[in-house]
DNA sequence: TAGATATTGAGACGCAGTCTCAATATCGAT
DNA sequence: ATCGATATTGAGACTGCGTCTCAATATCTA
């Protein structure tokens, strides 16, 4: 299942996970991909991504510290590096008082796919608007 | 309802805003609230905050760019501004041939009151185990 | 005032994820 | 190999957040 996750590099759902899973063994059980989801992510054998509210959980088998463009048409989600300059972390620690572990950067836009796709919509939308 | 938003500074789920509004105004429905809640977003008055996984949605009046610390124990957020260089949102927008919107920064840790009983929890752990 | 239209709240519903538990597989000692 | 102890598994019940539906009510408008 590791391999699975490490192979996808597309930070699947859970669910998709589970078909993946299922294509080299049909039987095993929703329950236990999830339970072996959460006990990878426990073990620092992956990670889990929030990429939105409303948006089910995302698994990524990169665990080292790199941040995500999430397009806000298809949910495609690619990796990218935007680390902070090396003090800034402790900076933000004495400055907020808060004990700071971790941090991560998400951009949001539009694929190439979807932008196309999206600057047709708009011209369609005009031409109606116009025409009504 | 945008009052109880604006007024709160601790960015509440969409259940505390309900408890919040139905101080005021008792017999509203949840339905409303949630609908609202959509609605202000969508018209840009407020944000909608993912600070996490399995966590529920939160609301945010304060639309300008902004960034989030979050204790990982009680789920206090506070606001702070970690802007990256005016170049950056470009600069990941060309090297990644995404169309880029929007960035937010998501810091991680301990607050201070959660850090001091989670230093005593340490040390009483390992009285026990050296215990044991 | 009467009718058309918009907003509301109760509760049904959907969905991701967790929990429960009986069935099965794995292990360890003999 | 055989037995009992232990761990893992999968089906499906369950939970919590959020959305949808719809009848009731409020608000416009002629
Ligand atoms: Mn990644
Ligand atoms: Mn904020
Ligand atoms: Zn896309
Ligand atoms: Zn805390």
């Amino acid at each position: 299942m590791l391999d699975v996750l490490i192979a996808a590099h597309d930070h699947p759902t859970a669910a998709q996970v589970l078909d993946r899973v299922r294509e080299h063994q049909p039987g095993i059980g929703a329950a236990t991909v999830y339970r072996t989801l959460s006990l990878l992510v426990e073990a620092g054998q992956a990670r889990v991504l929030s990429l939105g509210e409303g948006a089910s959980a995302r698994y990524d088998a990169n665990v080292s510290r790199h941040d995500h463009v999430l397009c806000v048409d298809c949910g495609a989600a690619m990796d990218v590096a935007a680390p902070l300059p090396a003090r800034a972390l402790a900076d933000m620690a004495s400055r907020t008082g808060y004990d700071l572990i971790e941090y991560d950067v998400q951009f949001r836009g539009r694929c190439p796919s979807c932008n196309k796709a999206h600057r047709k919509q708009s011209k369609t939308n005009e031409k109606r608007n116009r025409s009504v």
